[in-house]
DNA sequence: CTCAATCCCTACTGATTCAGTATGGTTTCT
DNA sequence: AGAAACCATACTGAATCAGTAGGGATTGAG
């Protein structure tokens, strides 16, 4: 269970994809600008969004990338799970525990698990469609219109 | 929010420490054969959790740690913060969201806020009273009586 | 057709962190 | 005196992370 910069990053490029539902591709250059992330990097960071079946991508000249579904059925936990590969206890658990020889019986184990729970939980609860709203919201309040009017 | 093998070590210790509550000091050897902790690296840990103020120890010959407040009043939340520091969110925080530029106004800090807190409480509703009985159980339900009765 | 834009994929590297070890010191019981 | 135990810091090999590099494949525009 640990977060890199990886969901942050990919988090961030998502809500931007939705924030423009429906309209065209967006380029992977255009989200690193207005999200400030290495191009480089978010580019690797879709291909495993697009392996895990979230965004589609279109190619060549004018291409770039939009979310497979509506953002209404894309979780948190998707998208993180996509990135960091499944969401897992990093104790008490694997090689580890067959390790320690208590096998089940480890009261410890217990909370590691229960705190993955929760986090899957509140992950898995949260669409990029509250999140896309909620950042709009942000931008309309604030003199800042970063995400939803083009810049210059 | 990362957790390391010193959660994990120091909750198997503080479990096993709880599970003693009332007899003497516990030696940290005994809890690293115990628990198959390396030693020195639990002597670490105790030096943490000492200056914390979870356990009082005994020095000098048949000295040891124990509880210094009752297991009922120690929560997990308390050993894993004395052993890996504030429990914070690893993304979208410090620095970082002071160069993305979007301060307060960004969607994603949210969820990761939320995923802590979640954490946070689950870590902070669990005692070490709990955890040393739940551990005792298996332990008599199991042929294997590793934590209350000892070994040779 | 040619070219630039864009996605696709793998490999590499410097920095940081982790897990564990090493070493030596201090205190206290026997 | 000596052993047992805690105290504290420094060091090291391995793993992971964040980011870079380089090239290849595909497509729209002129
Ligand atoms: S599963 Fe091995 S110590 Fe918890
Ligand atoms: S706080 Fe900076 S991107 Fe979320």
């Amino acid at each position: 269970m640990r977060l890199t910069a990886k969901s942050e990053y990919g988090l961030l490029a998502m809500i931007d994809l939705a924030c423009r539902e429906g309209a065209g591709p967006v380029s992977a250059r255009a989200i690193s600008e207005r999200q400030a992330i290495p191009a480089k990097f978010l580019e690797q960071l879709f291909v495993a969004l697009r392996q895990a079946g979230l965004v589609s991508a279109v190619r060549g000249a004018r291409g770039g990338f939009a979310l497979d579904r509506p953002a209404e059925t894309i979780t948190v936990l998707d998208v993180v799970e996509a990135l960091e590969g499944p969401l897992r206890t990093t104790v008490c658990d694997g090689e580890r525990a067959a390790a320690c020889g208590k096998g089940k019986a480890c009261a410890a184990a217990g909370v590691w698990e229960r705190a993955t729970s929760a986090v899957r939980t509140v992950f898995g609860a949260t669409t990029l469609a509250e999140l896309a709203d909620t950042q709009q919201e942000f931008e309309v309040s604030a003199d800042v219109p970063t995400e939803a009017a083009g810049g210059s």
